[in-house]
DNA sequence: CTGAAAGCGCTAACAG
DNA sequence: CTGTTAGCGCTTTCAG
């Protein structure tokens, strides 16, 4: 025995080599492995254990080309850099489309879009063939993705609702909704001077937040009280919250539109000195792994992630299976009361 | 103009088509393709106007099939499922990883290894044709996914260094040494009874922390200090401070083998009254997110996880383009001193 | 410089 | 039930 390792890979088995090894035709053992009727049982074991001895896999990108399609599903993440590590919805969906996708024995591939370079390389991968449809997260009206995505006419779920993407599926909650719950019961509980720390106002959900917002404040709405913050993030809320503060040093109540933002705003109100929720009540939105790490704790908009993905996931499928795009799926996101407002 | 619309996909160009349109055969279509010398300028420009033309978009799964490549690399992750949601490194790992495929015009795509179904399907996708090589993160040694990739001689880097990955290429940090050191820095600043949350001992990472800690204790080393959890998460930090605590209430000094581990300890420090860093000092590992949002700013060590996914990248790039693995890329982790000791 | 033809590995009729 | 025969869309000799 010598010493060589053997690192370079060897050649792969195909059908054929398994076929001479089975003794049969390669018809015979293309039909056993798509597990089609009609195939004697002597040949199928001889094929099995053929495929066992000689160490087949099938080649996918044989069978895509022929197939026209891949059993694979894209996951587009069009995020801002920082926010795709801040954001734990992100990764719920992910996973939630993943579970989705494993049951129906499909691969999930998530693609990251990072820069203009990333968004045109992405649509031709897309329209390559080795995807079989996409789930779009994140999204903003007038992404080069969404155009591309359409143009392609692939199977597509979005997980939001830009409003340019047509007829396209989407599952999405009720952010308005669920921003004026969360906005009234602050009220209830006593807050009169409410503020909003609006983030993300290019995005249907950021838009949808102040929406809600402004429902439940009705007569008591005052434009001052609501700064509008480019993102998502920690950051953007500890600085939004300084500005209210600056503007309205009287505020007793913010709704934060989303748990990252109120932790930073969290952190701006407990440099200025007031407490939580004793001066001021402060409710966020996602239910995230933020709103448990706070302190005090946040209430918060609980938001399913895993399940938007997986709802995204199933309409995809659907869609494969020849459904129509079918009517938008809003999911449910109570309110969770906590202790900070 | 009718109102109806064209949601199927129409059947797309193919070479043969555009060759029709320009006039030419497929051979040169494809070598415009391909940007191949001897073309001449008549050709391509009537070549390059029919692509237009009929939209053509090269169908990836026949090229994969003839060039036996595909121009994507897959990244791997293995996380148990709470984590990948908690842990920010995995998102910089990707987007660094990201940036460098993209700048050679490779694909990246993400799988997710979630379950032991999808372990299954990812060894058949890895082996389809369809991925030319793959990132490896936070695999832990003896995990399934490893051997796959061993037995199928796939080009791949590991982000880590799990034991069994034999002469496979790995870029990882010093973690003993950067251990040793805050851990020294910590004992220089006047703490006497230091104690640490030891989390993912099953993991290189998890121990090599662990050893540097055992390192630079030296004499002053108390099994009793030590508190060992299963993962790099808020809650075991939680609760291996409460544990800690309770065995050594005298302790004064604690390495969290994360900041998400500080980030519970913390938590459970202030639950039992403790103030940081007037009665204990701590400080934490990988410079994440986390540090920054504690309270008082976590003392810890810079882990560069986007160099960390850009290296691994490179590494697989050299690998497709014939070099050998290369010896392990070892990357500079600083200590970052902040507030919290 | 360019066309014709072979074939990557697989599936899907279509006769047996 | 099984073998044979066409391709899927693309690249690549090999002659011209």
């Amino acid at each position: 025995m010598t010493s060589v390792e053997i690192t370079e890979r060897r050649k792969r088995a195909t059908v054929k080599d398994v076929a001479q090894e089975a003794g049969v035709s390669r018809g015979t053992v293309s039909r056993v492995l798509n597990g089609q009727p009609y195939v004697s049982e002597a040949a199928r074991s001889a094929i099995e254990a053929a495929i066992a001895r000689v160490g087949f896999v099938p080649n996918r990108a044989a069978r895509s080309l022929v197939m026209q399609s891949s059993q694979a599903i894209g996951l587009i993440v069009h995020e801002p850099h920082s926010l795709f590590v801040e954001d734990p919805n992100i990764a719920s969906i992910l996973l939630g489309a993943n579970e989705a996708l494993s049951e129906a024995d499909y691969q999930l591939s998530c693609l990251i879009a990072d820069s203009p370079r990333d968004v045109d390389r992405l649509a031709r991968y897309l329209s390559g063939g080795l995807i079989d449809g996409v789930i779009v997260v994140s999204a903003r009206a007038g992404d080069r993705i969404t155009a591309a995505v359409a143009e392609l006419g692939l199977p597509a779920a979005f997980v939001g609702h830009p409003r340019d993407i047509g007829d396209a599926a989407y599952v999405a909650i009720d952010n308005r909704g669920a921003a004026r719950t969360i906005t009234r019961r602050l009220l209830d509980t006593g807050r009169s001077r409410v503020g909003m720390i609006a983030a993300a106002l290019d995005r249907d959900s950021g838009a949808d937040r102040l929406a809600g917002f402004v429902d439940a404040m009705g007569a008591r709405f005052d434009p001052q009280l609501v700064q509008s913050v480019p993102f998502y993030s920690f950051s953007d809320g500890r600085a939004g919250m300084r500005e209210l503060l600056e503007r309205a040093p009287d505020l007793d109540g913010v709704f934060a539109s989303s748990d990252a933002v109120a932790a930073g705003a969290l952190e701006a109100l407990r440099e200025a000195g007031r407490s939580v929720p004793g001066d001021v009540g402060i409710v966020g939105f996602d239910d995230s792994s933020w709103a448990l790490r706070c302190d005090p704790p946040l209430s918060t908009v609980h938001q399913p992630a895993d399940q938007l993905g997986r709802a995204a996931a199933a309409s995809v499928l659907a869609q494969l299976r020849g459904d129509t795009a079918g009517s938008p799926i809003v999911l449910e996101c109570p309110v969770v009361w906590r202790e900070s407002a």
